[in-house]
DNA sequence: CTGAAAGCGCTTACAG
DNA sequence: CTGAAAGCGCTTACAG
């Protein structure tokens, strides 16, 4: 790259001090710079098309004007929705944003905290991993700014911007419910993270509540290892036996995928022959033959809500803010008002 | 946040030089320090929780281990793929990155190649869009290190890694024809950018070889801008009248999302009613109830050669590469071999 | 209205 | 084997 150039070359080529330069170029103590020297100084700038070194400015100002990410995993459509909406509402108090995948992995998500840290981000936001609350712990204890999204450890007292998982799954399965289904099946993930269980907790809670007594063989918790096939063998199960189950939720958007990838191979009639809620709204969902009633995060207020917080955590650091959201139930034909087994082979 | 603490804070506390623990803390000059020295150094850079000052690092040795990354809209699934292969291979080089997108608009992504720039990244990994060639051509004349990916400008001489679309669309026509349809309609993007061209040239090249003649109202080129009622009016002008297509093409994600979702909501049957091609392949067309015939991009070739050559040219920045990638034509039962119109109501 | 100087937290050529 | 010192490119309190 060809040496850039600094304040000093424009100092020199004015013929000012480098003071000067960096006033006029910041816009600073204008009332008292001349209005002729200011504006050789502008016209220079662009004539050697001056760029500010942020590095050096940093250093000095203490704030590089860059939000840390870490998301579960940047190619997953939840992750980069919400990777999109923050860069934009960081753009927007100009902040950039640096981003990482952690893939589930408090390993992977330790190393990326450090990295960004050394990297002088003025905070960071996290979806943290499943066993990642010591470090959350620590960030905590040394003041960084930060705030979690999506996931959140309710014995850490930090800012976070999450949903409702109970309430959002509590409603799916209640709506199941008035529509006529009674045998409800639940595949989800294998997780002690605490918006998991809330999702287990809002479909049990919901069955008990409308005094469906719950079969333990209707909750299938995979393991995220090994996805499809167990995905698939649990879809088998839940289908299995003189009572299979007549509707089906899937708790988040790759549980959905692939089990709607293996109910469309095993060509079943949805809703007639199973009904099916699927947790988070991806493009995928608009290609399946029938549509599908699903729980919408409102990933807009979860990524602005996240950033204005940090950028105020930046600011005054000692508050903490926990949002908590409603997720909103959109109803389609994949949950029709069940029809009777013996009639709907129409 | 607590004050962070310096090499000089480790330097007092072991009573050395700030010298003697820069040397240590970056294993350099090991021979020539007393290993208890050393080890003790090292201790107390642990007790103290010390993390180096990447920014004042950089700042001295002008290189910031940090990469921007250009893309079109991170929330696309093409970006993110992309994006997440970039970022695990620059993580193999201890690389970071800065992302933004731009829209396909130049003027954002003029805006994020300064912003890049002057927070002093090492180089650049950019897919340009439409209008974008002057700002491309000003990064090479000021010799900043840059690959471009997806897109680029035959009439610059820069680094890329892209596609053979002429050859990727050709293939899938030559395919069409080969399993007997004959009226193949494209439905694309407006735009002046190469790579979307060659899909276009691909195509009529295609028909030409085979002894097929074109006819203009075939080829469907929409607006980006209004991209849902674009397609499906296309959609239905090549369906409409005496001779309807009988195969249909899509040139990229986004046009297949919201074609293929039309298709879906007039209870087309695939292939028999309409034989169907994607550019691109994406886990929603997994959903579609015909398993659909597909252009593959070699994504993780792209991201990872892209990745190598910008870090190549970072060392030695004279380099120019170029990178022409092949597709794979994933064949499904979208374009299974043509029935005829007259008997296929079966 | 303007500038000399210190300092942000590192690295590193040089001297001893 | 170790350290004093200069310098990366900025900002800014202070002096005039």
């Amino acid at each position: 790259m060809n040496k850039k150039v600094s304040l000093k070359d424009i100092a020199q080529r004015v013929g000012v001090s480098t003071t000067l330069v960096s006033y006029v170029l910041n816009n600073q103590k204008e009332n008292r710079i001349r209005k002729d020297v200011a504006q050789k100084i502008r016209d220079v700038a662009q004539e050697l098309n001056y760029r500010t070194n942020q590095i050096a400015k940093s250093l000095k100002t203490k704030k590089t004007f860059t939000l840390g990410l870490i998301v579960a995993d940047i190619a997953n459509p939840f992750s980069s929705s919400l990777a999109r909406i923050i860069e934009d509402e960081a753009d927007r108090h100009n902040y950039t944003v640096i981003f990482g995948s952690s893939d589930e992995n408090p390993q992977k998500s330790r190393k990326l905290i450090d990295t960004l840290l050394k990297r002088q981000v003025d905070g960071l936001i996290i979806a943290p991993p499943d066993g990642a609350a010591s470090q959350i712990a620590d960030l905590q204890r040394h003041h960084v700014p930060f705030v979690l999204i999506d996931r959140y450890f309710p014995d850490l007292k930090t800012s976070y911007v999450a949903l409702d998982n109970c309430a959002a799954v509590y409603a799916a399965v209640d709506h199941l419910i008035d529509r006529g289904y009674r045998r409800i099946g639940l595949v989800t993930l294998q997780s002690s993270l605490y918006h998991m269980n809330e999702r287990k907790r809002g479909y049990l809670a919901a069955l008990k509540d409308r005094n469906l007594t719950f079969h333990k063989h209707w909750l299938k918790e995979i393991s995220p290892d090994i996805l499809k096939p167990e995905i698939e063998r649990a879809t088998d199960d839940l289908l299995a036996g003189p009572q299979p189950v007549e509707a089906l939720l899937f708790t988040n958007n790759t549980v959905a995928l692939h089990g709607l990838k293996y109910l469309q191979s095993l060509r079943l009639r949805i809703p007639d022959d199973l009904a099916i809620v699927c947790f988070d709204e991806t493009d995928a969902l608009d290609l399946f033959y029938t549509p599908i009633t699903h729980i919408r995060q409102p990933l807009r207020e979860i990524g602005q809500q996240a950033t204005r917080i940090l950028l105020e955590t930046i600011d005054k650091t000692n508050k903490i803010t926990q949002v908590n959201l409603q997720a909103e139930l959109v109803v389609r034909e994949s949950t029709s008002q069940m029809v009777s087994k013996l009639v709907h082979g129409r």
